[in-house]
DNA sequence: GATTATCCGTTTGTCGGACAAAGCATGGCC
DNA sequence: GGCCATGCTTTGTCCGACAAACGGATAATC
């Protein structure tokens, strides 16, 4: 006898939603859609369950999913009100991401080569005043960080950052984000002499600044290619101090 | 008398974190330390209050958090486990705030550029038989498909996934795929007319089959310009269609 | 012997009600 | 007009409860 349908395949598992979860999918569905708007106020929980038909604890799930999901959030006043996710939610979660799946430097290291000239260049089309002038300031901030010996990881990570920004494209933005928060412990190794004189500290001044200066005469090659050499140093950084381009980056503070 | 210290902007606004939001830092904490690994599982709900101190519905509330954050997954059997999330459950999270913020098409092609030529290249290099021969089937799926007058974007997406996957960069796959759920709508309009004459799906074909050719030499450099070339169509194709590349993508189905 | 039916303890999903603390509003008081 | 006391509203947390579904073990059936 041959084996009976039902020991094929033919059904997958169907998943059955739990009542918070349809409350979650509502929400967002509306939120999605448009029918609810940013900064809107979403009634009361005691509300919520009425219109629902359900209690107000199966409610309150549903909306601890949406408040995860970055679509509300409980300013200090009580109230829930819709917020767009932003970046600065998402891309912890995907760098988190990175984190647990042990992604390694090198992997890193390839993607910002790809992404970060090809801002550069963006950035130089479409540059905004406001942006060049953070830019100015952040270059200033990393050379009086450099003079008094003091890291200036932080300045360098928020250079790309305001580059990203510059170019006013919301995917790029968002695709870079959760890299540039790795990125951080994952160099800060590289300019662990904060001596004004260290190299890696000069080759990094000398690239942001010729950077800047292409973005502000609007030459998008120039800029590109300044980023790329700059992107590179990295790993010429890596190289040199012998440190493991393969070995998983994390969130911890990395050794001085 | 002068203005007393506690009006002057001395403290902050400081976050009193509520009972779940910790059952959630505590697990989360716990995870991402690697003291609990993926598949490992959780305590009952009611262990978990106990050891918490909380009430089961408090400690619910958390789950739910951690169930959102992609942290923990309850299968079929009931019982808790962890899970690493994956570019699967990321990718729509970063897709929902690029629709939601009405990101357009040139801001996702203009990163496309940056990204698909260097997934090309990199693939090129870490070419892996299994990969290369999804490709392939996919590459004759696409082929069928188009003599069939049958739609070729699945199929074209998922080529582009394909290539991301060969590379076998996770930084690059998690950056990647939002962007590849929002291309799928996005190019739809392209290829309307199915007709296996239609000059677009040529090039497409003929873009794929020499990327393919390309990475089975492994030739970084050949993959990369055909990419580049191919992905450059796309904006081709939007101006021949007559198509507005700055309109807000949005995942609903696009028109035939 | 393998499959099916039955039973039982466990765990989850949902419910109803309750209360303290913190916000918001209101009105009275100086 | 500005300040404070008061009451109402809303949230965060807790308690107790129960049906449904699951897991596993045992009995019944072919």
């Amino acid at each position: 006898m041959t084996a009976s349908p039902a020991d094929s395949s033919l059904f997958e598992r169907l998943e059955v939603p739990s009542a918070y979860q349809m409350v979650f999918k509502a929400i967002e569905g509306e939120i999605v859609a448009g029918r609810l708007r940013e900064g809107d106020r979403l009634p009361t929980e005691t509300a919520l369950a009425d219109q629902f038909g359900l209690n107000r604890s199966t409610v309150r799930e549903g909306i601890r999913l949406l408040e995860q999901a970055g679509l509300v959030r409980r300013e200090a006043g009580r109230r829930l009100h819709v917020s767009l996710p932003h970046a600065a939610e998402l891309a912890p979660r995907v760098s988190r991401a990175m984190v647990m799946q042990r992604v390694t430097f090198r992997e890193l290291w390839r993607v910002a080569m790809a992404l970060e000239p090809a801002a550069a260049a963006e950035a130089a089309l479409g540059a905004d005043p406001a942006h060049l002038e953070r830019l100015e300031e952040n270059l200033a901030a990393t050379l009086a960080a450099a003079e008094a010996g003091q890291p200036i990881t932080p300045w360098d990570v928020e250079f790309h950052t305001l580059i990203a920004e510059a170019t006013g494209n919301r995917a790029l933005i968002l695709c870079r984000e959760p890299m540039s928060l790795l990125f951080y412990p994952a160099i800060r190794p590289l300019f662990g002499n904060h001596a004004k004189g260290h190299t890696a500290v000069q080759r990094l001044i000398a690239a942001h600044g010729a950077i800047l200066t292409a973005l502000k005469s609007g030459d998008a090659a120039t800029a590109e290619a300044w980023m790329r050499r700059h992107i590179v140093d990295f790993k010429r950084g890596y190289d040199v101090q012998g440190l493991d381009m393969d070995a998983a980056v994390d969130r911890r503070t990395a050794p001085e």
